[in-house]
DNA sequence: ATCAGATTC
DNA sequence: ACTAGAATCTGAT
């Protein structure tokens, strides 16, 4: 620290710098922030490694100053300021009271004079000064307790300079450098010099007779040739060094406490940044303690700052009775309570945390006293009157029932609540959620990261929710995403089991057809290769082979199916790849991925359904996928024989809704030809096909069906020629015919399309039936590809997001009627439009029924919502009944 | 860590 | 310049 130190920085100088330096960038709203950028990045850097006690910024005020009095023409040469830097001056100016920098303008004055006045004034009082600008004619204020930095190059690197290093530079004093110029002139001002006179005679004369007075007192001893050169142009050398000099006793009250800095204000610099999208400097800010000993430039900087410091939190370890006891009392007093419980599923609680209203923060860990430690948590938990509040309930609720402990009354999922609020976050971890909720640095490891987590958790349960309900997302919140917790929790408690040994089976029989073609391949190929090697394979089929080549990737040569399918007449080795690759592909995913995540105690497979990574609301499942088991080629669909029943007198029951999207479709559009359809029972695609080929129901063909079909899908899509013409393999022109047509016969759903399109337009984001909403910032991008896929987006979203949303409601009601019914079936599967269930054959009537009813009535739409329901003794069986 | 390619709805 | 929405997993580099 140096704390007699004052820091002045030419704000103009500096933006401008940073404006040529860095490309246009933008924030999701279309803000410019290219130059404030550069700014805020040098402003933290010179901060970090000088850590000064004073700052201040100095900016140009007013387009006329009292030079152009003198000389109309000064800086004539400067063009306007570029649009797209004006607005950024107001940015810095807003970075730097979040800051708490103080700056100063003054109407007709330059940043220079003002920085020459208060670098004076610091002076007088003792301090040391540095100047930070782009701007050579600084250097003249330089003095034994004066220097400059000045910017190199770009904006990263800078250079100081105090009187040895000017004198070396230009070979003549601080106090010079006005004569210096008023001889040289500066085109950059367009401050006019004499003509005639550059660096070299410049600092000659200098040297010899110190100033510009001096030499024009001394012209007739100058040589003939300087003398010509002078004469007559005494005025223009005088002016000229006046306009370079700068004032340094402008007229201004300068409190230099003012200037005296405490470090930034935390929540507003967050606040800002964010609103800015700085997403390295915000890291920057939220460093970990860890990271702060490497030498990154900035880190310094939060551990310096009392205001930077990372939010902390008491908390009190509980090892006693007496505490344990204290703090039920407490948790049963307050009502409510957020819990942190650390741990591995399948591993067991290590500890907990429990952060209750007004009280402290407490730790129990599990190994100090097992079975006291968990009779707390039990008491906590299975006590209905206390409402308990996770980060990932989930992930509690495994974790919980490691130990048999039951949640009841879970009141708050603050990682669902955080996922609602924005889908598209790149994670939802306690830290990042407290950042962008809470505006708080939460420390990054140890106990007192995994306190403040807690401490956090429970202020977040408040905080999120009022902001679902500012948004009328608190229903969706509420009665679905809520309830929804449990019923995923169930579900992958309860797994699906498998036979072991069938995928041991298929494994081995993979294992020999893909042998018997990987000889063959490597015979046909003349050589072995590996024909997993995207890479190797190309070589292969391009280069040795010299087959066409249809598509390229960033890397090489495309080998995908696309174009393997178009090469298969070419040379029989790649019919006999692309069975290879169909083959590898279920042996490494499917026949030994899945065996290899089989739970060894339970038998059966539990996969995650993650409920807060989609985008658009759909669920995600992991470890395995459980929502990508092959169904199309009859090779792969063999794999679903596997999928069993828990036990014998069970059967597997799936209950799918048909063509769940294009009925949202059609109440969303209220299209007359899709409401008709679907009122009427038709088939949709047969539908469509008559519609845009223009020819009655019973004549349509098979061959016109899936084209239509494939222009339905592409609409949900968010269509274009382009890729209907490659799906369907016709021409664009004729892909645009069916999109014309289509749009033709069927208005509602043009206008429903451009409608929605226009009001994510407006609003910056999209909804689903149930509010579900998601921000598009991409529709406001420079880049034409970014802003059409937002379009895409803002279609696809609320159709496919809709579609999530009544399935999940009727997984809801299902699942509590069975609880309700006290039924031995179990929900075990959800793949976004069907729903999949262990069931005793004795209740699949009930089941049935009861299925029935609650997916075709989870939501009322203007069309009715068909379930088909299949059965049998394995997934790859079932069928209708 | 990223890419290419496969699988699903 | 690129081109249909949403995902996860594997193997190669």
């Amino acid at each position: 620290m140096s704390l007699d130190t004052l820091i002045v920085i030419d704000g103009n100088s500096l933006i401008h710098r940073a404006f040529h330096a860095i490309p246009l960038l933008t924030n999701s709203q279309g803000v410019i922030t290219n130059a404030v950028y550069g700014f805020t990045n040098m402003l933290l850097k010179i901060l970090n490694e000088q850590e000064p006690g004073l700052v201040a910024v100095a900016f140009d005020k007013g387009k006329i100053t009292f030079r152009h009095q003198d000389y109309a023409d000064y800086k004539g040469t400067r063009k306007a300021t570029p649009d797209e830097l004006r607005p950024q001056f107001i940015l810095a100016r807003d970075v730097l009271r979040a800051m708490r920098i103080p700056y100063f303008e003054l109407e007709g004055f330059e940043a220079d004079d003002l920085i020459g006045t208060i670098a004076s004034q610091a002076e007088a009082t003792g301090l040391n000064v540095l100047i930070l600008t782009g701007d050579r004619d600084a250097l003249q204020l330089v003095s034994p307790k004066t220097k400059v930095l000045l910017t190199r190059k770009g904006i990263t690197e800078l250079e100081i300079f105090d009187e040895g290093k000017v004198w070396d530079k230009y070979g003549v004093t601080p106090s010079q450098i006005i004569d210096l110029k008023g001889l040289q002139g500066d085109p950059s001002d367009n401050i006019p010099g004499v003509p005639g006179i550059g660096e070299k005679t410049a600092t000659t004369l200098l040297k010899d007779y110190g100033h510009v007075e001096e030499i024009l007192a001394q012209l007739d001893h100058l040589s003939p040739r300087l003398q010509k050169l002078l004469r007559g142009k005494e005025d223009i050398a005088l002016l000229s060094k006046k306009l370079a000099t700068i004032i340094r006793d402008v007229p201004m009250e300068l409190d230099l406490s003012e200037c005296s800095w405490r470090g930034p204000d935390q929540h507003k610099l967050l606040e800002l940044f964010k609103e800015l999208e700085f997403k390295s400097l915000i890291k920057q800010l939220t460093n970990s303690p860890a990271s702060k000993k490497e030498k990154t430039s900035s880190n310094k900087l939060v551990s310096n700052l009392p205001e930077l410091e990372t939010y902390q939190v008491g908390y009190q370890t509980v090892t006693t009775q007496e505490e344990r006891d204290e703090i039920l009392v407490q948790a049963s007093h307050s009502g409510k309570v957020a819990l942190l419980l650390t741990g591995v599923r399948g591993q067991g609680i290590a500890a907990f945390y429990l952060a209750v209203p007004d009280q402290d923060i407490y730790l129990l860990r599990v190994a100090d006293d097992l079975d006291s430690n968990l009779t707390v948590l039990r008491a906590l938990c299975e006590n209905s009157e206390i409402k308990k509040i996770f980060h990932d309930a989930k992930d509690a609720i495994w974790l919980l029932q490691q130990q048999d402990i039951v949640l009841k009354n879970l009141y708050f999922d603050t990682m669902v609540a955080a996922y609602l609020l924005n889908p598209t976050a790149a994670n939802y971890d306690v830290n990042d959620v407290a950042l962008e909720h809470l505006n708080i640095i939460l420390p990054a490891e140890g106990e007192t990261a995994l306190a403040a987590q807690a401490e956090s958790i429970l202020r977040l349960g408040k905080v999120l929710y009022d902001k679902l309900a500012e948004r009328d997302e608190d229903r969706l919140y509420q009665e679905m995403e809520l309830p929804l917790v449990q019923v995923l929790a169930e579900m992958e408690l309860a797994g699906v089991a498998v036979d072991k040994q069938g995928l041991k089976d298929m494994s081995a029989e993979l294992y020999q057809a893909i042998e018997t073609l990987s000889a063959r391949i490597h015979e046909l190929a003349g050589e072995n290769f590996n024909i997993n090697s995207p890479k190797q394979l190309g070589q292969i089929l391009f280069e040795k082979l010299k087959l066409p080549v249809f598509k390229k990737t960033k890397t090489g040569y495309s080998t995908d199916a696309e174009v393997l399918e178009k090469l298969a007449e070419e040379h029989e080795i790649v019919a006999l790849i692309l069975e290879y690759r169909q083959l590898a592909k279920l042996k490494s995913t499917y026949a030994d991925g899945l065996a290899a995540l089989v739970d060894a105690k339970t038998g059966r497979l539990h996969s995650t359904f993650h409920q807060t990574v989609t985008a658009t609301g759909r669920l995600s499942s992991a470890e395995p996928n459980l929502q990508n088991i092959p169904i199309r080629l009859e090779s792969g669909r063999r794999i679903r024989k596997v999928f069993i029943p828990r036990q014998r007198g069970n059967l597997l029951l799936t209950a799918d809704y048909s063509q769940i999207e294009l009925r949202i479709l059609a109440h969303m559009s209220q299209d007359n030809s899709f409401l008709e359809a679907f009122r009427l029972g038709q088939d949709i695609h047969t539908r469509t096909a008559s519609e845009v080929f223009g020819v009655p129901l019973d004549l349509v063909t098979s061959e016109m069906r899936s084209r239509a079909k494939a222009v339905n899908f592409g609409i949900v899509y968010g269509i274009s020629d382009f890729g209907l013409a490659r799906d369907l393999k016709v021409s664009r022109q004729e892909a645009k015919s069916y999109i014309d047509n289509y749009f033709a016969r069927c208005p509602g759903v043009r206008r429903y399309i451009d409608r929605v399109i226009q009001e994510a337009k407006t609003q910056g984001y999209v909804n689903t039936l149930l509010n579900r909403r998601r921000y598009l910032p991409e529709l406001f991008s420079k880049n034409f590809n970014i802003r059409n896929f937002g379009e895409r987006a803002a279609m696809n979203t609320p159709i496919q997001g809709s579609a999530a949303d009544i399935i999940k409601l009727a997984m809801v009601k299902i699942n509590k009627e069975l609880k309700e019914q006290q039924m031995q079936a179990q929900m075990i599967l959800q793949v976004h439009d069907e729903l999949i269930f262990d069931t005793p054959e004795t209740e699949v009537e009930t089941l049935i029924k009861l299925v029935r009813e609650c997916m075709e009535n989870a939501l009322v739409l203007d069309v009715p919502l068909d379930v088909d329901i299949k059965l049998g003794l394995n997934w790859y069986e079932a069928k209708p009944i």
